[in-house]
DNA sequence: GCCGATTTGTCCGTATGTATC
DNA sequence: CGATACATACGGACAAATCGG
């Protein structure tokens, strides 16, 4: 399964942690016995443990250790993690989701479109809408463009099941990147048509920009959320961008 | 300024490419050019590479080499970066900001705050409320808790102004961590009381529990924000977590 | 289709610096 | 001061992917 040893030895150390073996608050074997745990060089334990706290599972301590941060979900209500998609929320949450596509058509990237996108004017897009629903209740309305010269041979019947699936194991490419947008916006006609809001009027919006392993953009969507089932969850790191902890 | 080498390498060709001296879409020269440029290890300039990769401005194609992804804000749309802070959103919008504290007060951890928080039941805390104004119009509503023992010191005064600040500056404390979630909820009365919410009935909502560098828990914030003025930016890598994408 | 050059990906060993206790 | 632990940096080796001739 693990393509790399680092991976491996990540993986092995994240199972752990998250089953609580190392506890929270605790420190992890040093570098050199984990050298010797998995018979590997410095390097291959330094990159698992900074993958590690990149998701926000351990912290290095110069000249103390690598404490352990994870904290278990029901512990303290923080989940570690991306956007909880569609599908995660539903099956943790034990509820049945359906996918019904709404629109599904062929445009031009016009000048509009395009600087909403990142599309380069004139591309040739799909345009489709689809409306997610959970045990029946309509939570997510997902408005899709995919480049078709990049996605080719996309159908109204691949929608209604899963895009990603078509595009990872039909067409055999691979995902690598996501710039994404999280907004708050005020409900429009088209959202109380789709969505059960409630008396809510605003809705969680996020924005996104998919690329390929090739560094070539194929994906712009955005997806609406229903608010009482939206979550997203982060970790930031000093490193990433200082700027984010200069809180006034 | 840069401690380290490969920090400063990552500063300049972070640097280049906002200048778009490297554009969106072509290639940098190879790792190896670079070592000869800089004049250090491979090991070096991919350590530099990775950071950028890590927040959505290169991305490396096996064989091929480390392509821009960066795009600069007029042409998409898209912001990089964490959550845009009270002063920065304030300073880009060229706007007067102001900080008022509402509530100052010192509590001891029970169950529920313990839960919540991630503090433990019974650790003595700072209790603050403040409202953050934009030329005059209140846009956040920030409650924070701070553990007593490790923020020592904390008042009214200094809350005014900027509590990182004091905690960076005056007891040189590094802070090296943060855990966020996103969600949308409904106005309260509180928000109501202290907000400009025009008609809306939904605010953003981001919890955030921040760690010093000796990876221990010192602060609890919940940031209550007026939808128009909340943006979040983001880049998911593919490694991160592979359930990122498995978006149905 | 094959080969070789280029480029990134993984891994190793070692040395030196810095922080903690 | 010395032992321990993480941080940075260097250099080398081989694998995997890509591209052009």
């Amino acid at each position: 399964m693990a393509k790399s040893k680092y991976e491996s030895i990540y993986r092995d150390l994240k199972e752990r942690i998250e089953g609580e073996e190392y506890e929270y608050q605790t420190i992890l074997p040093s570098e050199n016995t984990l050298i010797k745990t998995y018979d590997c060089s410095r390097n291959t334990v330094r990159r698992a443990l900074a993958q590690l706290a990149e998701i926000g599972y351990v912290q290095a301590i110069n000249g103390v250790g690598v404490r352990v941060v994870y904290q278990p979900v029901d512990k303290a209500s923080f989940v570690i993690g991306g956007i909880e998609t569609f599908k995660e929320s539903a099956t943790r949450n034990k509820l049945k989701s359906t996918t019904e596509v709404v629109l599904f058509a062929e445009i031009v990237a016009d000048a509009r479109v395009a600087k909403r996108s990142g599309f380069k004017e004139g591309t040739e897009l799909y345009y489709i809408q689809r409306l997610r629903k959970l045990d029946g209740k309509p939570c997510i309305l997902d408005i899709n463009l995919f480049d078709k010269s990049i996605v080719t041979g996309l159908t109204k019947e691949i929608a209604s099941k899963s895009i990603y699936e078509y595009i990872e194991n039909e067409l055999n490419m691979e995902i690598s990147m996501s710039k994404r947008k999280m907004t708050v916006e005020r409900v429009t006609q088209v959202d109380s048509m789709y969505l059960s809001l409630g008396d809510s009027n605003c809705l969680a919006v996020v924005s996104s920009q998919t690329f390929n392993k090739k560094g070539l953009l194929f994906e712009y969507t955005q997806s609406r959320h229903v608010p009482e089932y939206f979550c997203f969850m982060d970790t930031a790191v000093r490193h990433k961008d200082v700027d984010l902890f200069k809180q006034v």
